[in-house]
DNA sequence: TTTGTTATTGAAAATAGATTTCATTTAGCG
DNA sequence: CGCTAAATGAAATCTATTTTCAATAACAAA
């Protein structure tokens, strides 16, 4: 996971960004919303609340997994973090996929949820050259796509 | 969603295959994987082990949400199904991705779980039309690649 | 600085999703 | 039919997430 600034330089200009949108709204600014807001703003990547809590505990050791929970909340509402998946598994028939030419995948509206699918999206060359690259026997792939829809703009 | 056969007509040609799999192992045939079978072999996209289970009851009233599971379990290890997403939830920041020119992903190995992340996936032409042609402001999207890693084939 | 107000916190309780256990049922065989 | 082991459903358990609540600490005003 690439690391946008080392610890040692401490706060990224991204996590200062984030202290001021949280002050200007009137949200007070915690030893341990800053160890979350650090955190989160020092790498790409998804993570788990868990792992989240894993890495913060470095910036702030009293931090509780609860109050990640409750900041990523937050920086979601700010808009600031983006939950990746929702905390269900979901399933697939790989075979009812291939049957049709070309699957389809989801656009998602951020704000009502509604779902939209777009089918065939281009990846077929990336995937092979990816394939002959790492040496992986690529089996499937998934698609999400997130944005605001038509009516919630 | 897209369903491949209308309820009037029965089982799919797809479920039969896969039932005819199932016994060639020896497993059972019960009405309640039956059941499970035929509902995941009727469409794609993606449901909960909840929502299967409500398509499924149509077919058999008795069947219980556990025996989903279990049947997803089964019809994993047969790989005819694939989980898309694990029971937790993940998050990312949406600018420490754009902070980066091109962002990466994961290429995920499905028997040992090693996670290979990759850059740039060449989407940006295909995201700009689905833009143009839905009306939707696309903010940022996800994909996920499944496959065997070279140790593990 | 010190003080007072109130948002925020951590720990524990509650809830929800997924898995395991176990007594009962049933598919598939003779 | 009956037998037997595999499979089932209900309840118990486990794990992830959310809520509750008393204690703490941020920060505005003195």
């Amino acid at each position: 996971m690439k690391r946008f600034f080392s610890k040692k330089e401490g706060m990224s200009t991204l996590a200062k960004i984030w202290e001021d949108h949280l002050r200007a709204r009137g949200y007070r600014l915690t030893k341990a919303r800053r160890a979350v807001l650090e955190t989160m703003a020092s790498e790409t990547g998804h993570r788990t609340p868990e792992e989240i809590h894993r890495q913060a505990r470095w910036r702030y050791r009293k931090l509780g997994l609860v109050t990640v929970y409750r900041t990523l909340a937050l920086l979601e509402r700010l808009n600031l973090v983006q939950r990746v998946h929702q905390g269900k598994m979901r399933c697939h028939s790989f075979a009812a996929v291939r049957l049709e030419k070309g699957h389809h995948h989801q656009l998602i509206c951020r704000t009502c949820g509604h779902v939209e699918e777009f089918p065939d999206c281009a990846l077929d060359r990336t995937l092979r050259k990816l394939q002959a690259r790492t040496g992986f026997a690529i089996e499937s792939h998934h698609l999400e796509v997130v944005g605001q829809c038509p009516k919630c703009q």
